[in-house]
DNA sequence: CTCATAACAGACTGATTAGTCAATCTAACA
DNA sequence: TGTTAGATTGACTAATCAGTCTGTTATGAG
């Protein structure tokens, strides 16, 4: 899988990412890519057509990763609440531990032009989440409102955390500020019935 | 304070509002704001003297507008739960209400190379709630979870609220989604010995 | 070694950009 | 009426951009 050529392709691919982070889409130049990659400007477009399918490309290789993340330790056979708990603790740790990429896809949720037809294909990528906050709802584990509501909610609020631990305004104790994020959103989410913090 | 000029200026504003929102900062030249607003190039140049100030100036007047709205009704009397809550309706009915002002607002939140000063000035501007927050902690009526924290989670879900029912997957009921909304952010943050959905 | 194919280079181009500037218009006031 | 200050104009510029093109080198098969 590594060929001889893949060396260059994967400078410019981490440079851009970096770049892409600090300044922004449109704030660098292929010029400015090439430069800090040292890579000539031919050699960019040898590997990617136009300046978008680059970006495309560090999209959809981030979006795998995450993916990836999320699921570590889950069991289709463990209890709803433990699921979720686990998803939303692997996406606070891998938004952490891989702030560039982190901050590469919050930026390309909200760009206007690129989002369209990737935004569709990112949720549909996450549904496995939909599906066990869904499965939740109908074992009666967490709130009967509705499942996009939720979702939504659980996704949004896990991103917060993120940010404010990378904002570094969270404070010392990381790992005490996820469980304690974790708890907040699991008693909004979580059926009243249920135990507000499961053991775990 | 309607001076001679003020329509143009005005037009030049709400353009560019409107086309950022559409395509973006960077989607968009200065020149296709001027065909639009049906002003020359001067003209935008005479009122803003950078493309970036134009932002600025946007961003600035919408921060304004959306800490009114977030005041509505608020009194400082009222015990903080009910504060909290008439402040998470307020801006998820800002936002559905001034969709375009929202997604502005976001698009500014993600930029990298402008956030860096102006989101301390944007966070400083809504410190209000954050006080009414840390009163919160004060008088347990919610979790003794970091203030940032639950700050951060507040705002982060009024958000994703906004952004579902701007999305158009929210269902039909528009006023219950945001009344269901509410406890959800609520039952999050409020300590556990207070009424989970406290009487309106 | 020969040849083909892909990797790599970087000067170059046409289009586009933010921003300038000298000229003209408008309105208020003396 | 003449003067002045600000509003308005749009052709213009210098810089910059994504992407091209022509050529050179490396690799690997026969």
């Amino acid at each position: 899988m590594d060929g001889p050529h893949t060396d260059k392709r994967q400078a410019i691919l981490e440079t851009a990412l970096g770049l892409f982070c600090e300044r922004g889409f449109h704030g660098t130049p292929t010029s400015m890519i090439t430069r800090e990659a040292e890579v000539a400007t031919g050699t960019l477009f040898h590997y990617f057509s136009t300046k978008e399918a680059l970006i495309e490309t560090i999209y959809l290789t981030i979006k795998g990763e995450m993916r990836e993340a999320l699921c570590a330790h889950i069991e289709p056979q463990d209890p709803v609440g433990e699921q979720i708990r686990r998803i939303c603790a692997n996406y606070i740790r891998w938004g952490v531990e891989n702030a560039r990429k982190f901050q590469f896809m919050e930026q390309f949720h909200n760009a206007p032009q690129i989002s369209a037809h990737a935004h569709e294909e990112g949720m549909a990528q996450f549904s496995f989440v939909h599906d066990i906050v869904q499965r939740g709802i109908d074992e009666g584990a967490l709130k009967p409102h509705p499942t996009g509501l939720q979702f939504s909610m659980f996704g949004a609020s896990t991103g917060a955390v993120v940010r404010l631990i990378l904002s570094g305004n969270g404070g010392e104790g990381i790992d005490a500020l996820i469980d304690q994020a974790i708890d907040l959103i699991w008693d909004g989410i979580a059926a009243p019935a249920a135990s507000p913090t499961p053991p775990r």
